[in-house]
Formats: structure tokens, sequence, C-alpha cells
DNA sequence: GTCTATACAATGATAGAC
DNA sequence: GTCTATCATTGTATAGAC
């Protein structure tokens, strides 16, 4: 008993500030809100968390795990560079789809400015997906699956593949731009990507 | 005489939330900080712009038409669809480049929680650009010049490709993800583009 | 048009009781 | 561990003098 009665508190916290996060933003969220909607006051966040920072952090550990655990998997897997880079893309937009909230926190955070946000490292997020796409690339150019052309366009072409696709889940609501069409699944992602690997791989059987 | 004297203390606002923007983001940033930075005090903010809000809003109107002018610049270029498709890119990649501020402070906005922020009509900005790209598509493959094949897939592609580009272009500072070793300057929004054209071109010379 | 001075709500964080 | 009560600070915005 009183093994971990911490996680009832713990994770109301954790959950009711992914929530308001990714409604109003880090910043704009008071630790008020927070401590409201998970049915306690000031302090108890204060003590489980060091800060309303604190909280940020906990956070980005959650998502770096399952991250990690996605990348690995794939990395196991077998099969040509080019199923692989599906296979990658796939997976981690099913990852993003599940967890679309933590998503847009990151997302603002990323893409909005570093002065007065959380100090965070994305590197193990972003800078892991992106170094293994990489290695990918230069995987099938090796295996003369892909074209010996522009190595670091086709991986960026195929990072802004993936992101538009990342981007078209997260923005839903009232983002009419974006993928007009698309409705944004995991098999979405491989049409997407495939249109860039058609330009990459060697010339036989196009489509 | 008397014609623009507003010019100046207006201007200067302007500049100084610009700035401010950028680096600590909308919500971050205060009145008197920015009328600090513009030398003046609080009640000409609001004597010049109705709110903090307003000074936001009349920096959308000066980006809007800086916009504009490009998208109609290629609208009026001739060609065929992947080339104005690539002088499309080039140029409004220029545009990025030149106003780095400004688009800092509107990709904060775009991906951000929407709650809390300026309200903003982000489509004569990201949708004039997107619905002209699409038009391109399917003007390509009318014209067979693009293979008939998944349209909104390109369409997608094409803009993941520019997207991350711009961002690259924003995000130079401390991200070392997006692009690793490309620069990114026109030239290299066109390395970005082409390997996306290519798998869209109809199936003779590639490269 | 631009200033000084200030109203008034909300913030992040803590002290100290229980 | 969780509470009540409160701190100092900062936020947007305005009244009224010049």
């Amino acid at each position: 008993m009183e093994l971990q009665p911490e996680l009832a508190v713990k994770d109301r916290l954790l959950e009711a500030a992914i929530g308001l996060f990714a409604r109003k933003g880090y910043h704009a969220t008071s630790v008020r809100e927070i401590v409201e909607a998970a049915g306690v006051t000031k302090p108890v966040l204060y003590y489980w968390f060091r800060s309303k920072e604190g909280v940020f952090h906990a956070l980005m550990e959650l998502a770096v795990a399952a991250h990690r655990e996605v990348i690995a998997e794939v990395r196991a897997h077998g099969g040509g560079a080019a199923e692989r880079i599906l296979l990658l893309g796939e997976k981690v937009l099913t990852l993003v789809q599940a967890n679309t909230e933590v998503v847009r926190v990151f997302d603002a955070v990323y893409y909005g400015p570093r002065e007065g946000a959380p100090k965070v490292d994305f590197d193990p997020l972003y800078g892991e997906f992106n170094r293994f796409l990489h290695a990918l690339v230069v995987e099938g150019v090796a295996s003369r699956e892909f074209r010996d052309g522009d190595i670091e366009a086709m991986h960026t072409a195929l990072l802004g593949a993936f992101m538009i696709c990342d981007s078209a889940v997260v923005m839903t609501e009232e983002a009419t731009h974006e993928c007009p069409a698309i409705g944004m699944g995991p098999q979405d992602v491989r049409r997407v990507m495939n249109v860039v690997l058609d330009g990459m791989r060697v010339e036989e059987e196009l489509q």
C-alpha cells in the first residue's frame, strides 16, 4: 500500500496542464487554472513539480519516451529504404494522431519565440527523427534503390512531406490551409511521401 | 507640411513591436516594452492603434500587401507549370528571407494556440499561396507536363517542400534540426522542390 | 499628440498552519 | 501532502494635465 499514491494527483495535474497548454499556450496558462482544473490548490503543484516550467518538462519526458519507442521499432524493422521511410512516417503520424494535444504544445514552443518560453531541447524529438530519416536516404542511395542525386535536397523534401502531414493532423480545427482535400491518416502520409520518393527512385517502373 | 508626421511615431512603434513580438512572442510582450523601445509612452500607443491587438493587425496588413504583390508577379509570369512553381517558391522565400522577424511572428501565431492570441485570418497569406500552388499543379497535369497522378498528394508534397525551406530560413539560429546541410536560399528551394517535381513529371529525361 | 500618474485585475510563488 | 492567506510584480488600459 502507499506504493504510488502520487500518481493520482501528479497525473491529474499533468493531464490538466496538457489540455490548457494546448488550448491557451504555455505562457497564457496560469498556475491557478491548472490547479483548478486538477481539483487541487497551488502549493500542490509546486510540491510535485518545482515550478510551472517543471510541469512542462515532465510532459516533455513522457513525449520523448513514446517517440523513442516508435523510432526504435522502425529501426528494428527490415525492408528497403523506401519502405522503411514510409513506415517511419506512418508510425510517427499515428503517434501524432493519438497525441494531438501534446504535439500542439510542442509545436507552439518550437515555432514560437524561445525567449520567455520554457527551455526545451528538441533534439530527442525532432533531431532523432531527422537523423534517422537522413540515414535511410543515404542507405537507399548506397543500395542503388535511390538515384545518386542531391541527398540533402531529398532528405529535406521528405522531411517537408512528413511535416506538412503532421501539421494537417494537428491543425484540423480551423486551418483551412495546409492540405485541402486530404483527411490525413497514416495512409495519406504514404501518398504524399510517395510523390517525393517517386522522384528519388532509380528510373524503372514509376507508379 | 503636416502631411505625414504620424509616420515617425507610428512606424517606430510598429518597428519596435515587430522586434519584440518576434523575440518574445505576442503574449509575452508588454505594451510597456513596446513603447519604451519606441521611445514614447503608453497613451501614445493607445492613441495610434486602439489596443495591443491593433498593433498586431496593422503589422498583418503590411505583410499581406507585400505577399499579394509577389503572388501577382508570378501570376503574371509565363512559362510551364513546373517553372512557375519554382519561381513561386523562390520569390516567396526571398520575401521571407527579407522579413524573417515578421514571418517569425506569424509562424508563432499560426502554430501557436488560437485562444488568447490575436484573432487573425491567415487566408490572405497562406490560403492564397496554397490555392495558387494547387492551380499550378492542376494546370501542369492538364498540359501533360505532370503525370496524371494523385493531385492532392502532389500539391501537399510541394507545399511541404516549400514550408520546410521557409522554416529553415526563419529558424536558423538555434534549431539544428530542419535541413542539416542546406544554407537555404532561393536556389535551395529550387533544389528541394525539384526533387518533388521529379516525381511528378512525365517519364522522360529525369535529371 | 504626448505626457504623468494611477486604477485595478491577474500573475508566479511562498509562509506557515494542519 | 494539502490547505489558507498573502507577497511582490506585472499586466492592460485610462484620466486628466499640458
